[in-house]
DNA sequence: AAGACGAAAGTGGTTGA
DNA sequence: TCAACAACTTTCGTCTT
């Protein structure tokens, strides 16, 4: 068990020495290995990701074939809305070392990127959509999204924008909404909060437009179980499998009993699973480590971790 | 010293009259 | 629109490892 811990800090302290960030020069590195990134902790710097499919996306079998297919560039997809030909500033208001800007300094980066949007393009559509597509970059990154549903959320708003179906709402808190429902489509759950941390917008208001989304383009939602949240608070703890196939069997059972799952908060309940799981593998993770990655408290990870004993008879001896 | 536990009071969202 | 309500959070003291 000791012997484990230590090379697990042994490991991430490797991981973190490498380098330090050119962009700041913090030498607070995060590595990030389920999105295969590596970030600065101070300015949120990608300095490096692995993911990257450099490679055309299409196959050719002949010289012909391939001569013809060939250009450069990366493929366009929903999400560049002038297919890339732009540059970027920042939306936070400080510097690369990290400190404020001054009410100056603030009025005249709020001017350059006033004009920088304005110059790029000119209809008011493609004007929300440029603004709104840099806004979707900046969150997907944020939260580590996968392409697709990035591309989902994009196309979402898109539908909305183009045909004009909700109006008069602040496209940030759109954009947050088209994140959120493109997760819960890809079952794939990201709660509110987290989204709504990473934009600008309140939990609320994100909610409020979500639900003006779902009602304008008529969709079904699948509703999240709690099933759908273990294997990334499993990834993001960095625990075997093993853990996680106990705790989807675990929750497997509480379905079948009544009043264990419903109306309970569904990451709460992952997280109870993922702690029970923890023991009866004899991999012990604290209630505390496994509340703050869910984003509950320990007492609800207490709480639901005792019914789930309770009402599935688990014994917690952890020989076996 | 850190983790686990549970009580008690407070909070924001849902429901039903 | 309002009040009742359940679930969850915050906070804190105590017990356990």
């Amino acid at each position: 068990m000791a012997s484990s811990g230590d090379t697990k800090k042994e490991k991430a302290k490797q991981d973190k020495v490498r380098t330090t960030c050119p962009e700041c020069g913090g030498e607070d590195l995060v590595r990030d290995s389920e999105k295969g990134e590596v970030i600065c902790g101070t300015c949120g710097l990608v300095l490096d990701e692995h993911r990257i499919d450099h490679g055309p996306e299409w196959r050719a079998f002949t010289t012909e074939e391939r001569n013809s297919r060939a250009r450069t560039g990366a493929p366009t997809n929903y999400t560049i809305h002038d297919k890339g030909l732009s540059t970027m500033i920042d939306w936070r208001d400080r510097d690369s070392s990290g400190r404020r800007f001054s009410a100056k300094q603030r009025a005249q980066i709020y001017r350059l990127r006033k004009w920088q949007i304005r110059s790029r393009v000119h209809s008011s559509v493609d004007r929300n959509l440029a603004q709104a597509m840099t806004e979707l970059d900046r969150i997907a990154s944020q939260l580590g999204l996968a392409d697709g549903i990035k591309e989902l959320a994009a196309m979402l708003y898109r539908k909305l924008i183009v045909k004009r179906l909700v109006r008069s709402r602040s496209i940030d808190a759109l954009v947050a909404a088209a994140v959120y429902a493109a997760c819960r489509l890809r079952e794939s759950p990201r709660s509110l909060e987290e989204i709504a941390r990473q934009s600008r917008v309140s939990k609320k208001k994100v909610g409020a437009s979500y639900r003006q989304l779902v009602m304008k383009l008529k969709i079904r939602m699948p509703i999240p179980g709690p099933e759908k949240y273990v294997p990334r608070f499993v990834t993001d703890l960095d625990l075997p499998a093993a853990i996680q196939h106990k705790a989807l069997e675990i929750l497997e059972n509480a379905k079948k009993k009544h009043g264990l799952v419903t109306g309970r908060d569904p990451r709460g309940l992952a997280a109870a699973a993922i702690y029970v799981a923890s023991i009866l593998t004899d991999n012990r993770v604290t209630q505390r480590a496994i509340a703050s990655t869910a984003g509950v408290t320990e007492v609800t990870v207490r709480n639901r971790y005792k019914e789930l004993v309770r009402e599935l008879n688990i014994t917690m001896a952890p020989d076996f």
